[in-house]
DNA sequence: TCTGGGGTCCTAGGACCC
DNA sequence: TCTGGGGTCCTAGGACCC
């Protein structure tokens, strides 16, 4: 009676991740530092664009990106830059220009499109491709797409293509840098197991910690686990995708649009405070920049939220709905002034803090604001239809 | 010599409404 | 007298990712 239904073609996944990405775009403007090891990161760029010797850093922040050279020192992106200054003081230091880098971002992507138009952003250096209905071998197509990323930004990528973006993203960490992998469903037992489970994207240091405590290592070691197992230590829905991770199962499409969901903005003080004088005008400052931020992008917000982190890295945050949202200065101000109130009565901090934030969230493009949302939920809809 | 900044998603409890 | 369950909104915290 019914129809067969129609088999959909086996898809086929691209992950694309540009190799040390930050650091490379540093390389096409400085490429008298190649070969060297060079460190990106640290406290703003208010002193000059010029490389300046690691070794003469000082102060709070963290690299952000470094070259494979100063890899080979044990240097890392997150690694406090004293730290790395410690391990390799004889590298080279670079403020970081988003701007730059977002231009290189902007030109990869714009190349890639030209090739396969279905793009899932991750951040500003790596995509997901779906490759499904582009009418190409794997092998020439990834080749295809990496001289096009080469020729539009000088810049290597590494890219695998898989069946789903689980395994694609795995795979193209598989032969970085300048890579291209390959990924079928019969390479889970050889490739993907013997790996260890936290190159799984949602395996972070936490589930690692607890994974490691059950003795489970590597991704086949998971793999090998009953799902009632994970369930049971791991919680219903987070503990049976594990399960399906370890087999390779991802039916997750690639997203090509989404809608922001909040804006922010954050920053660490040189030394901790508990002084409202310093704090304050920081607050306010950030309060400005990030109503700055929607009104370019055409979004308002109704919920105000601030975070703060105590010199002992505990993290508080403190929301504030409002009825209709908002993206001036002063509105923002004030309701983040009223929601840090809550967390420090008559400006009195219990310790010092080291960063402040301010957060809008619950966004709608400006001139799509549900007009009844604040009072329709009130029963207050009656006199606004009049 | 400690540990940046910008995001997303999930969970869990309480308020409130039907 | 005590008795419901479901749904949504809001808040706070936490894990994770780039």
């Amino acid at each position: 009676m019914a129809d067969e239904p129609v088999a959909a073609p086996p898809r086929r996944i691209a992950h694309l991740d540009m190799d040390a990405f930050y650091a490379s775009v540093e390389l096409l403007r400085y490429p008298e530092l190649r070969g060297q090891p060079v460190v990106i990161g640290g406290r703003r760029a208010s002193e000059g664009r010029e490389a300046r010797p690691l070794a003469e850093y000082v102060g709070r922040g963290v690299v952000t990106t470094c070259t494979y050279e100063a890899r080979a020192f044990g240097v890392h992106s997150g690694m406090a830059m004293m730290k790395a200054r410690a391990l390799c003081p004889q590298a080279l230091a670079l403020p970081l220009d988003f701007d730059e880098y977002r231009r290189h971002s902007r030109l990869f992507k714009a190349a890639v499109a030209e090739i396969a138009p279905e793009i899932e952003d991750r951040g500003i250096d790596e995509i997901y491709i779906d490759l499904t209905h582009v009418p190409e071998e794997s092998r020439l197509l990834g080749l295809r797409l990496k001289a096009a990323v080469k020729a539009a930004t000088g810049l290597t990528c590494s890219i695998a293509i898989a069946p789903n973006k689980l395994l694609a993203k795995i795979g193209s960490e598989l032969d970085k840098p300048d890579g291209l992998t390959l990924l079928f469903m019969e390479d889970l037992e050889s490739v993907i197991w013997p790996l260890p489970a936290k190159r799984i994207n949602g395996i972070g240091p936490k589930a690692n910690e607890k994974l490691a405590k059950l003795n489970i290592v590597t991704i086949g070691d998971l793999a090998r686990e009953r799902p009632e197992f994970l369930m049971r230590h791991f919680g219903k829905s987070y503990g049976q995708w594990l399960h399906d991770a370890a087999h390779g199962r991802d039916e997750r499409e690639v997203v090509t649009y989404s809608e922001p969901k909040s804006r922010s903005r954050e920053t660490t003080f040189e030394d901790d405070t508990r002084d409202f004088d310093v704090i304050a005008p920081v607050l306010t400052q950030l309060c400005r920049q990030v109503a700055e931020d929607l009104k370019k992008r055409g979004y308002v917000g109704r919920t105000i939220g601030v975070k703060l982190r105590y010199d002992n890295f505990r993290i508080v945050t403190r929301d504030n709905t409002l009825e209709a949202p908002v993206n001036d200065a002063r509105a923002i101000r004030r309701a983040a002034f009223a929601a840090l109130s809550r967390v420090a009565p008559q400006g009195r901090l219990v310790r010092p803090i080291r960063l402040i934030g301010v957060r809008v969230g619950t966004l709608f493009r400006e001139g799509d604001v549900p007009a009844l949302q604040a009072a329709g939920a009130r029963g207050e809809t009656a006199d606004l239809f009049g």
